[in-house]
DNA sequence: TTTGTTTATGAGTAATTGCTCATATAGTGA
DNA sequence: TCACTATATGAGCAATTACTCATAAACAAA
């Protein structure tokens, strides 16, 4: 049996991970296609489309056929909003690693 | 060098983990030691203690002694909004599982 | 001091993750 | 048809994770 938590650990754990919180970022500044997001980030083509994947599972994002290309959109706004309080938080930590080269 | 991303991942991780989820919804109601979270979460002492580490280290909880007790305080109260939000978008996923049953 | 209580941590393990290389699949255009 | 392009996926690997059992450390109370 499946309780919140775990359906709320599993969107959270889709979005722990540096390359997909920047292939969010991407998607929401437009570049919404694999062919485009790989050269943006400097990814291996297979690697970003096991990330591009597990977003897509865990209901983050939609995505569909357009001849070769598969394109990528958000299906839940609101992850935005979940990751700018983590981009927040993040920034105290941000501030103390800075200090240490001040 | 840590980007943004890498901190936001690193306190997306941190509670991207079911355990870790349940951990913060007993501390903000009031729960906030050690020897009653495992007992009210059914975790193993020493499992209990390295999740409650893993949120120290993430800068999400923060902790002191009082005599043998260990207590906890969340340190950024935003983490719950996020949870909130991770709630909400998890919604979506239970009642999807709801239907296979109904 | 001795005994008990609470928390932290070392060691070991099975499962999972993120990655790469190679290959398969599917659609495009000459 | 035959190349070419874009994406998906199998296989394999090193590293990490979550967990348990056992033990250590720190303090409390008799």
């Amino acid at each position: 049996m499946n309780t919140t938590a775990d359906f709320q650990a599993e969107i959270l754990f889709a979005v722990a991970h540096p390359n997909r919180i920047r292939i969010l970022e991407k998607i929401r500044y437009g570049i919404n296609c694999n062919c485009e997001l790989a050269p943006a980030l400097g990814l291996e083509q297979s690697n970003l489309s096991r990330h591009l994947k597990i977003l897509v599972n865990s209901g983050i994002l939609r995505s569909w056929k357009e001849g070769l290309r598969t394109n990528y959109e958000i299906a839940d706004k609101r992850i935005y909003k979940l990751l700018d309080i983590a981009a927040d938080i993040a920034k105290l930590k941000l501030e103390k690693q800075t200090e240490v080269f001040a």
